[in-house]
DNA sequence: GCTCAAATCAGGGTTTTCCCGATTGTGCCG
DNA sequence: CGGCACAATCGGGAAAACCCTGATTTGAGC
């Protein structure tokens, strides 16, 4: 009896290494890889595997919208995340689409064996260093669906965020808004909390990504 | 005669996978693995193997600018571009680190190998993805504006930079580079001067533009 | 040998940030 | 209604970072 497992990654020469270390493994099978998305979806759809192992960032179509799709059409399917990024916003949105599990590209690749086995076996996996971000998200406001996840600031805090990231001195902020030096800070430092971010280096990219500022 | 070969990548899993590809290569040896372009660093110094593989965006100390210390430190040594980017600036950056191979993590494995042999031989490769761009960039008038803006800092000021923007603390960066808190203060002080940036916010985002950190 | 740039560091004053608070208003919920 | 959470505001004092003015060493280039 052989695990059936699709590989979805859009870097081929990773696939290659994965393909290399899957097949070592006896009951473990790579039928099929992607490139991209939609490609996984189509294949998922044609081979109907055990397995997917699949990556976030894809061109055509990203991981997490390909999850949410084979995971509706095929729920027997059982899809692995395997991710660069342990931000919350691709955690949050694999767990969403409905993953049975989210390794980070950091991780050994026992993991990712130790990961199939557990899945198979109908239960869930999450790397170690992505726990602390499911429990940090369910501690806190249930996060309305798609509502928002830049939600969790204020609009206060997002002003000052913005300013931040544009680069401007805590001084000028704080006469800019009308308020005092002291309480500009107070509004970084919850900002920094929530984020879980600590030097405006980290707020900046944050603030980039989220599209609070922009990149000039 | 076996090739002594270090891998810098910052994701165990793809060195576990390009390992054991390239262990299937009777004569092929991974002597070490790095997963930053510091640690690279001192692990070049440490092997002196024949073949570095190189990944481009890294913590700490990025794939570039380790490999401008390899190749001045030890011309001996040949490094591979082992990138996810296409784009001139890193390719261009590489080329004039001193790579001897520049290759996109979408080629197949087999390029990999074919890649090291040719190094081997004395002569350089590139991905014919990556070609079509060399090209460009070399019938185009030499990029004064671009590539010079960059040129203007120190290899030393870009390490600090990339520290910085990676939202590190000055204390921490000193402590780090072995140097005292006073020199980092000067060669940040220096990249604001040359830039005319004023905040780590201005400087994390020109770093971003320049690819000296990722969005991470 | 001279010069200049890069890299290193110090002293000492100024500014900002960080870590402990605290107060006020508002909306919500039993 | 009375608490309660939380947004928004501000302070004091210690720690850290920042700024300015130097200085030394080393290596490359002329």
């Amino acid at each position: 009896m052989t695990y059936r497992i699709v590989l979805a990654d859009d870097h081929k020469i990773i696939r290659d290494g994965l393909k290399a270390l899957l097949e070592k493994e006896r009951e473990m099978e790579i039928v099929a890889e992607a490139e991209n998305g939609r490609q996984a979806l189509q294949l998922v759809r044609k081979h109907n595997p055990d397995i997917v192992i699949m990556d976030i960032s894809m061109p055509d179509l990203n991981g997490i919208d390909a999850t949410r799709q084979i995971t509706s059409e095929q729920p027997s399917v059982k899809v692995i995340a395997l991710s660069m990024h342990s931000q919350r916003q691709f955690v949050d949105g694999m767990l969403r689409a409905g993953v049975s599990a989210y390794l980070l590209k950091d991780t050994a690749f026992e993991e990712l064996v130790k990961a199939v086995r557990i899945v198979l076996s109908g239960k869930k996996y999450l790397s170690p260093d992505v726990t602390d971000i499911v429990f940090q998200d369910y501690r806190q406001p249930p996060v309305f669906d798609a509502a928002e996840q830049t939600a969790e600031l204020t609009q206060r805090e997002r002003e000052v965020l913005q300013l931040i990231a544009e680069g401007r001195a805590t001084k000028e902020i704080a006469s800019r808004l009308h308020i005092s030096v002291k309480t500009v800070e107070t509004h970084r430092k919850h900002i920094m909390e929530k984020l879980d971010l600590h030097t405006v280096a980290e707020l900046t990219k944050y603030a980039i990504r989220e599209g609070i500022t922009s990149l000039e």
